[in-house]
DNA sequence: CTAAACCTTGCAGTCCGCTACAAGGTCAAG
DNA sequence: CTTGACCTTGTAGCGGACTGCAAGGTTTAG
């Protein structure tokens, strides 16, 4: 099969598989006598893979990583399990930051209901994003 | 002013600062006779706000925007509020998607420590991140 | 014969916010 | 006179995952 095909099959880009094979998570694959990329059905089943993998929040470094263990002929599942348990670290962590985020933009949009345009002066620019002396409110 | 004490007041490296400059956050300032940067007080108001406008999730396109309004001689609190209101609602959609990928590990997770990792096959690489076909999970 | 639809390669550009480097000018201390 | 700290400019690189373009070769249809 050739490249054309395979992206329609997987509905993953021909260049973003030639992309994948430059950047080592695809084998360079069989060619046509006139040059033209070759595949057999191995590929779909990787190319599937890649996609579950990153859907699950990992980076094409850490696909190819996987992918280089199972290459080797081992079973990558010890690996995978490891980078699933620090992936799932690092998504509780961006969900602690998006929630302070979000209570410091709820303040800051209350703050901007109560507040008089005419109190921003040309100095602080802005009062809703740094408010004057008076209360403040957390952080 | 010269930078390198700007830099040292604010806390912005003076690179980012001339970064800023560039990307037209910052007037140019004046200039000493030998061709340094000259500044007043008035930019470390500015810096300081293009700070906390950044721990508020603001892009610098963003910040820049805000900027230009006031440098036009308007309060720029209706844009402000405008762009935070859009910011939280970034957030909260951010949230959702993170709160449906650490279930999504958790589950693969769980699904590694039941796994025999001899049920992997080449083809599939890992069950891991590809379940075969069995009990599908949710997504 | 030609046009269209494929394929090839390599390299540049995108977004974001810096950060680093090169190659030079300026100024004060010793 | 030299050293060092400061400043100037412009340019390139980072990470991440593509995306697009140029300039060409190949194959098929009409």
């Amino acid at each position: 099969m050739l490249i054309g095909e395979i992206a329609a099959t997987t509905g993953v880009d021909g260049q973003t598989i030639r992309f994948y094979e430059r950047h080592g998570l695809l084998p360079a694959p069989r060619r046509e006598p006139n040059g033209y990329r070759s595949y057999d059905n191995a590929i779909i089943g990787r190319l599937q893979f890649i996609r579950a993998a990153q859907a699950s929040g990992l980076t094409l470094a850490e696909i190819r990583s996987i992918l280089g263990v199972r290459d080797a002929g081992e079973a990558p599942c010890a690996h995978v399990s490891l980078l699933l348990e620090q992936k799932l670290v690092d998504v509780r962590a961006r969900q602690r930051e998006l929630a302070v985020l979000a209570t410091e933009l709820q303040g800051l949009i209350k703050t901007s209901h109560d507040l008089d345009p005419a109190d921003c002066t040309e100095t602080d620019i802005c009062h809703i994003i740094t408010p004057p002396k008076r209360a403040e409110h957390g952080l």
